[in-house]
DNA sequence: TTTACATTATATTAATTAGTATTATATTGA
DNA sequence: TCAATATAATACTAATTAATATAATGTAAA
């Protein structure tokens, strides 16, 4: 049987195409992104994130628990405070091409 | 009456983010992605997108129309065919960028 | 070692708002 | 009248989010 090139081709780009979508409805929250924008800059522990975003703490918490889920950050437990970095060069990639789009100062 | 400095950035990263995550969302469908890709790559007409993609035809219309809605794209007649072109830098910016990190060949 | 407190996570629910496929039909141009 | 494309309407299937309450973990002090 005979599958033509281009069926392959297809689904190939439909299998990066779900993955890419993954990742972008990952981001597609306020919360999420200001939270991932923060942690681009540098390791931060929860209640850093909490008073420099005003977001309240469970839902903090809810949304970050999103991020671990999804692989975009990991966690490092210093005693009663927990560290977050990011994870995925593919979240980190398209985090840095937003802020140029949308974020950097104009001029 | 003083507002913190904190608070003015605070404010002007939630309109960032906002804006930025309208782009994510309408980027957070598969057909619309790929519709995306092959247009990024050229002026693409309507019967073209659904040979290369198998997708249907009200489905295509549906999905075009969203990126038509949110500016992405720009269109063009010509006679009975209507030519589709990327309209957006931001939209072009990530779609290059997922393509780097999700599509392109091993190597 | 018990108490208390700080930090963070989880569970639950309520409220709201949505995304998608399908079918049928309309529009426009040749 | 046919080809290309868009729109409307519907039906389906549910996803997102905020809020409240509570649990878990760690530290420090009484």
């Amino acid at each position: 049987m005979q599958i033509p090139a281009n069926d392959l081709n297809l689904n190939a780009m439909r299998v990066a195409a779900d993955r890419t979508c993954g990742l972008l409805k990952t981001l597609s929250n306020r919360d999420r992104l200001l939270l991932l924008c923060q942690i681009s800059q540098g390791e931060r522990c929860v209640s850093e994130l909490e008073t420099a975003l005003d977001i309240h703490q469970p839902t903090l918490s809810q949304q970050l628990g999103v991020l671990r889920d999804e692989g975009l950050v990991s966690t490092r437990r210093e005693g009663k405070w927990i560290y977050y970095s990011i994870a995925s060069k593919e979240a980190l990639a398209v985090i840095e091409v937003l802020y140029h789009q949308y974020c950097r100062p104009p001029q």
